[in-house]
DNA sequence: TGCGAAACGGAACTACGCTCCGTATCGTTA
DNA sequence: TAACGATACGGAGCGTAGTTCCGTTTCGCA
């Protein structure tokens, strides 16, 4: 799955200095970029920020959802750390699922048009959509299970929905003060309980 | 606000007989086009589909957002309509409000790529994004007022937002099984119930 | 110091949105 | 019905952006 050049965190132990080097310059100018102009940025733009050339650019990030990845990575890693944790320390599995979604929403929120390009069948993005999920979907479904266990929701939402609907509902968000993503996603998390029998 | 050529749905009443003919003929070759490869579809492949320049096309519909609205307003119509109607036959506010939303999803989902281009920040959309705003927020709020008023859901979520919400669940729906946007909009209005004191 | 491999840069090709203007068609008037 | 102005048409052409390709430069080892 990393045949792509780029692994872990830092520039792989591999091959030349310089190349080592422009790929951290690369990915400071990304974050720079992708923070003003959103992940859709121009690759232009990106390689003018960095000082490199294109061609730089698609030797060490074949695809824009490398470069993405690459930059985005620790986050997805601490959010999918958290799960877990918040299992081990939460009242209940519910309330530790709502608050792990709410990191994860924090998370998105904040990086301009990363949920949108998350988007399943978003051309080039396939690769960014199968990473999250490989992070974060074993993390979901494992405070899903508990909450069902636990007797909190109904047992019959898969996870891979649910998550996506959440990445869903942070779509746009930040970009309009009147659409509030987190507290849809808290009426998410509060329609997974079991259908009250009056 | 219909400066554009194009207002209801049977092309204006005005001008020459071969200019209302063709905009008939790219009206059905977009539907057609849209249908195929999502409202996202090249320009240049609506004109070839219809048998027409580009020119003819821009001259009809100015804004690509014009062309879709002009291709889906009796459906959006026909949802409006249905929301006071449903209020009036439903056993319940939130019983109509459900199945109004419904409609609506089932009209999103059908339409490949539509959900997403609604997107506020979506750019030469943002004229699709008010017309499904000003068609369908008045009917949403009078649900979800009625539902309020019922007691039956809380009242501080607001039709904006919750209609956004609705828009973005059903985002990448229809192309890809394990995502089911129907399901997760109902757990939406279910979330949207007073918390129940225990 | 010399040399082959690795990396670099950016011109060039493709795809697409959108505009612009010469040409064709319509329908009205003499 | 012939002629003419208004209206509409078509598609070449321009700008922008993604992606590739290859001649040039740099690195690091012998």
């Amino acid at each position: 799955m990393d045949d792509s050049g780029q692994n872990a965190d830092g520039p792989a132990a591999s091959k030349r200095k310089d190349a080592r080097r422009n790929q951290q310059t690369l990915l400071d100018a990304a974050a720079a970029v992708f923070a003003t102009s959103g992940v859709e940025a121009p690759v232009r733009d990106i390689a003018a920020e960095a000082g490199v050339g294109m061609g730089t650019i698609y030797r060490h990030f074949p695809t824009r959802a490398d470069l993405v990845i690459a930059v985005y990575r620790h986050q997805v890693e601490t959010c999918a750390e958290a799960g877990p944790a918040l299992l081990a320390a939460g009242p209940t599995p519910h309330a530790a699922l709502g608050r792990w979604v709410g990191l994860f929403v924090d998370f998105l929120v904040t990086k301009h048009g990363l949920a949108a390009a998350m988007q399943a069948d978003n051309a080039g993005f396939e690769t960014l959509h199968a990473y999250f999920l490989d992070r974060l979907l074993p993390v979901c479904t494992e405070l899903l299970d508990a909450a069902a266990a636990a007797g909190e929701i109904r047992s019959d939402v898969g996870a891979y929905p649910f998550l996506r609907g959440v990445g869903n509902l942070c779509i746009g968000a930040g970009t309009d003060p009147r659409y509030d993503a987190r507290r849809l996603v808290e009426l998410l998390v509060e329609g997974l309980r079991p259908p009250h029998r009056p």
